[in-house]
RNA sequence: CGGGGCGUGGCUCAGUUUGGCUAGAGCGCUUGGUUUGGGACCAAGAGGUCGACAGUUCAAGUCUGUCCGCCCCGACCA
C-alpha cells in the first residue's frame, strides 16, 4: 500500500480524549476514531491489526477442531427470559420494540442463541462432542465506558462454545481451549497471568481468566510470589496465600480471556437435551470459552510500546515493512523504492511505502510511531553508496545492506 | 448514579478571575519560494453559530440558569 493513498491519520499531538498509553496511541497511529463514548471506528491500520488478531485466533480455534459460525446481533428478549439471565444482565443489555411491538434486544453474549440453535439439531450422543465459535460484534450499555477499546459498549469478541455428553467431555474440551488460548495470546505478543476466577452471570462452577499486566487494568489479580497461583481478586485487601501464608501481590490486568465450564444451565433450562447409548435423556453439558478481540489491541500496545510509539509483535502488525524514501523528487530514490516494494510483495510481504513528500525526520517520526516492525531507509547512502538502511523498531539499531539482499535481510530481522 | 475536571477552526491550547472595539497562538491545510538522514524556514491565504438553549446587560467566549457531550475516581462489570 502506498501511504499517499491510504487513510492515516497521525497525530503530533495527543487528543484530550485520551488518558491511557494504548489509548492515547492507538489515536496518534490513527488506528481508531471514537463516534461516541463507547464506539470506535477502525481505521485501516486498526483494521489491520484487527484482522491479524482474528487470523491468529481462527487458525487457534480450528486446529482445536472448533467451527466458525455466525450468530446475530438483534435477538428476541423472550430467549433471555427462559434462562433468567434477562433479569440477571439488567440494564447492561440494550433492548427495545420492532414496529410490531415485539421485545428486542442486542445480544451481549451468546449463550441463549447458541443453546436454542444447537438443541433443535442434537438429539444424539452420537453427534457429540461439538465445538462451535464465531467472531461477532456484541453490545453491551456499559455504566463506564472507558479506555478507548478496553471498555466499550459496542465491541468484537470471539466466543466459543462446547457441547459434550458428560463431564470427562467437557473437561477434554476445556483443556484444549486453555492451551489454545496461551498460544493465542504467545502469538499476539502478550506475557499473560492465568487465573482461577468467579464465574459470575455465566453460571458454572470452573472458570480460568487470561489477564494481561498492564497499568490502567480494571481487575486486581493477586499472585502469590511463592506458589505462584494467581486469582482474580473479589476483595483487594486479601493479603495472604491460602496455601504458602505469603503476602500476595497485586497485580493490575485487562482482561482478555475468560473460560467457563458450564455445565448444564443453559440446556437444562432451554431444554437441550440427548439420548445416551442407554436411551436415557440428559441435558448437554456446556462450556464457553471467549476473547476480547477489539480489546486485545489495547492490551498489545500496552504491552509493547516505547517513548516513540507503539512496537508491533510481528504476527499482529499492520504491515510487516515499512519502505521510507527519503526525497520523493529524487528518481533514483523512488525507482529503489519502488523496487524493493514490488519484490517484497511479490514474496507476500506485507509493506507500506511512505511516499509522502515529507522531510526525512517527519518520517522516522510517523514511521516509529506506527510501530511497523521493519524500517527499509531509502536515502543519501543509497545515492552515495548504493546501501539501504534497515531498522529493526523494536531494537532502534540500524544496519546497511546492499539492494539485492533486501528479502534476505528483512527475513532475517522479521526472524531473529 | 455519587465526586472531580473539561468543552474556543481538523489537533493542542491562550483569552473567562475583573464583561468592552474586528476572537488569538502553535501544529495541520492551500499557494509560492528556500530547504531536505530524526516532526524545517520565509511569505501570502483558507478555515470559528467560542458545546446548546434561555436569561442578565448599552455590550457576553467571559456573568446566571438549564441541558448536552467528553475524560478521570468510585459504585458496577461476561
Amino acid at each position: 500500500m502506498l501511504w499517499s493513498r491510504d487513510f492515516v491519520p497521525t497525530l503530533k499531538e495527543t487528543p484530550q480524549e485520551a488518558e491511557c498509553v494504548s489509548h492515547k496511541l492507538m489515536l496518534r497511529a490513527g488506528l481508531v476514531r471514537m463516534l461516541m463514548s463507547g464506539a470506535y471506528s477502525y481505521l485501516p491500520m486498526g483494521l489491520r491489526v484487527l484482522d491479524n488478531i482474528q487470523r491468529i485466533i481462527r487458525q487457534e480455534m480450528n486446529a482445536c477442531g472448533a467451527s466458525e459460525l455466525l450468530l446475530p446481533a438483534l435477538q428476541p428478549l423472550e430467549l433471555w427470559q427462559k434462562t433468567g439471565r434477562d433479569q440477571d444482565i439488567g440494564e447492561v443489555m440494550f433492548r427495545f420494540n420492532d414496529r410490531r411491538g415485539r421485545k428486542l434486544c442486542l445480544g451481549p453474549t451468546h449463550e441463549e442463541v447458541i443453546t436454542d440453535l444447537v438443541k433443535n439439531h442434537i438429539s444424539s450422543y452420537k453427534q457429540l462432542p461439538l465445538v462451535l465459535y464465531q467472531i461477532q460484534t456484541k453490545f453491551r450499555d456499559e455504566v463506564r465506558p472507558r479506555f478507548g477499546l478496553v471498555r466499550a459498549c459496542e465491541f468484537i469478541m470471539k466466543d466459543a462454545y462446547s457441547f459434550d455428553v458428560d463431564e470427562a467431555g467437557l473437561d477434554k474440551n476445556y483443556q484444549a481451549m486453555y492451551e489454545a488460548y496461551q498460544r493465542i495470546f504467545k502469538r499476539c505478543g502478550l506475557n499473560i497471568l492465568i487465573t482461577e476466577a468467579d464465574s459470575g452471570i455465566m453460571g458454572g462452577k470452573v472458570s480460568h481468566e487470561f489477564m494481561v499486566p498492564a497499568e490502567n487494568g480494571e481487575d486486581i489479580v493477586l499472585r502469590c510470589p511463592k506458589c505462584k497461583k494467581a486469582h482474580t481478586a473479589k476483595d483487594p485487601n486479601e493479603r495472604i496465600c491460602a496455601s504458602c501464608q505469603a503476602t500476595l501481590e497485586k497485580i493490575n490486568c485487562i482482561e482478555v480471556g475468560h473460560i467457563f465450564k458450564l455445565g448444564t444451565k443453559y440446556t437444562a433450562s432451554l431444554n437441550g437435551n440427548f439420548l445416551d447409548a442407554k436411551g436415557k435423556l440428559s441435558p448437554i453439558m456446556m462450556g464457553c470459552y471467549g476473547i476480547g478481540v477489539s480489546r486485545l489491541i489495547s492490551a498489545i500496545i500496552e504491552q509493547n510500546n516505547d517513548k516513540d510509539g507503539i512496537v508491533w509483535p510481528r504476527e499482529v502488525a499492520p504491515y510487516q515493512v515499512i519502505i521510507l524514501p527519503l526525497d520523493v523528487g529524487d528518481g533514483r530514490i523512488m525507482s529503489e523504492a519502488f523496487v524493493a516494494y514490488q519484490e517484497l510483495q511479490e514474496k507476500g510481504i506485507d509493506v507500506l511505502l511512505d511516499d509522502r513528500d515529507e522531510r526525512a525526520g517527519f518520517k522516522f517520526k510517523d514511521a516509529d510511531l506506527l510501530g511497523i516492525p521493519v524500517q527499509i531507509i531509502v536515502g543519501r547512502e543509497f545515492l552515495e553508496q548504493g546501501s539501504l538502511d534497515l531498522k529493526l523498531r523494536r531494537e532502534a539499531k540500524r544496519v546497511k545492506c546492499p539492494s539485492s539482499q533486501i528479502y534476505n535481510e528483512t527475513m532475517r530481522l522479521l526472524n531473529g
